[in-house]
DNA sequence: GTAGACAACAGTGTATACACTTTGTGCCAT
DNA sequence: ATGGCACAAAGTGTATACACTGTTGTCTAC
């Protein structure tokens, strides 16, 4: 690394693409000092980071030990997929009644993205823009209260399907795209909020909470 | 201040309830050393605490110039409603699906307290238990991600409402609490979620945009 | 051989030091 | 008198120093 302008926000933004991109596994240990030698600078920029992170939810810091990638819990990740749902269907109907043609485009052009990245096998990638198709939406909204917060949620859902998501799940995750931006084309309230709430609950049903294999919580790991 | 144990979220916390309960004006400059030598520690924790509030935007920080109390614009306390009326309205169709009498209960005590505060003529307490109306329903429903959301919302709209609510605006809330209780108490998730909806279009519809007479942005209190 | 104590180590928590940027003030030139 | 430049003061940005806490490994007593 040793980049010229290393701010802040460039470490913070480094380590969540890394979470994001399941480069950094749930439990990994975040050392302040390998992290600033790895970016060139001192501890007090990447303190800075991994507490910006620990207020997103993807860093856990524990008094005096130190900074770990968070492990979101079964409670924790049904909670969140709940908010989602709440979120995202009312966005839905929202969109269905202010979009205009360019805006459906955006989307549709997004899902190419998508499908590009996941034929030439660019997991990390895909799995990006899968999260970035909900947050389009805010953006596209023009209400950047809302894409905030969806990007927190969708940093974090990553994170969840790192833990506890089986193997090729939400593999139709672009397909069930294509329906919404079409029902969204359509103007079709009811039948956009139906969808992307199943299409959330999909996801959600894809996570096998029996086996969180990857967990580094050892009262948890020894237990089974 | 000078209290023992002081850390980074003790005075994060403090200025959080400052801005809330409307002694911090929007605009005021934090200076770091002032601040630091009133609750007696270094920059170091009182920057740690403006850092988290900016992360909150109750904080506005400027590269080389400081901390100021944030100043939310019209769009985006617009944008911030529109977010509290998706997040709500559904929250309360949940409610009324899940709530216990002893839910209800709960959000009744809290009403009393809201009307005690009233009465009492404790303004600033009226108007932090009336934003915790909303993040108390959250928190029954034992989805703390919602909660947390909710908190951040809920002092985001204090802000707002500082800037830019008409005197004695928002008389109503605790006579809306109340009813939206009823119809929670009822099960009936439509008129709950209409009820909540309509409520935080009253406090939408009780800002005053044309006149942010507080106002500490130069180029904006210029133009007038 | 095991358990407990203690010492060395590693790493975090806070304070302080110093460089740099911004801001305010006064002087000079026009 | 006014506009601009230089300099001083104040405040932020980053690095470093030091204290303290938690961890690990070793040694000793039983």
């Amino acid at each position: 690394m040793h980049a010229a302008d290393t701010t802040t926000s460039t470490i913070a933004e480094a380590l969540t693409r890394a979470i994001a991109a399941h480069r950094l596994q749930p439990g990994t240990k975040l050392a302040e000092q390998k992290l600033a030698d790895h970016f060139g600078v001192s501890r007090t920029l990447v303190r800075q980071a991994l507490f910006q992170l620990s207020q997103n939810r993807l860093v856990r810091l524990e008094p005096a030990r130190g900074a770990f990638v968070a492990a979101p819990t079964v409670s924790e990740s049904r909670q969140l997929f709940a908010v989602r749902r709440m979120l995202e269907g009312e966005m839905a109907r929202t969109f269905a009644r202010e979009a205009t043609p360019s805006h459906i485009k955006a989307l549709r052009e997004h899902i190419a993205q998508e499908k590009a990245a996941a034929e030439a096998g660019e997991s990390a990638r895909r799995n990006e823009l899968l999260g970035d198709f909900h947050v389009r939406m805010a953006e596209l909204l023009g209400n950047e209260v809302l894409a905030q917060i969806l990007r927190e949620l969708a940093s974090r859902s990553s994170l969840i399907s790192l833990m506890y998501q089986r193997e090729g799940a939400a593999e139709h995750s672009s397909e069930e795209h294509l329906h919404i931006v079409r029902a969204l084309a359509a103007r079709d309230e009811d039948r956009a909020a139906r969808l992307i709430t199943e299409h959330l609950d999909h996801v959600d049903a894809s996570l096998d909470f029996d086996r969180p294999l990857l967990t580094q919580d050892i009262a948890q790991a020894l237990s089974s």
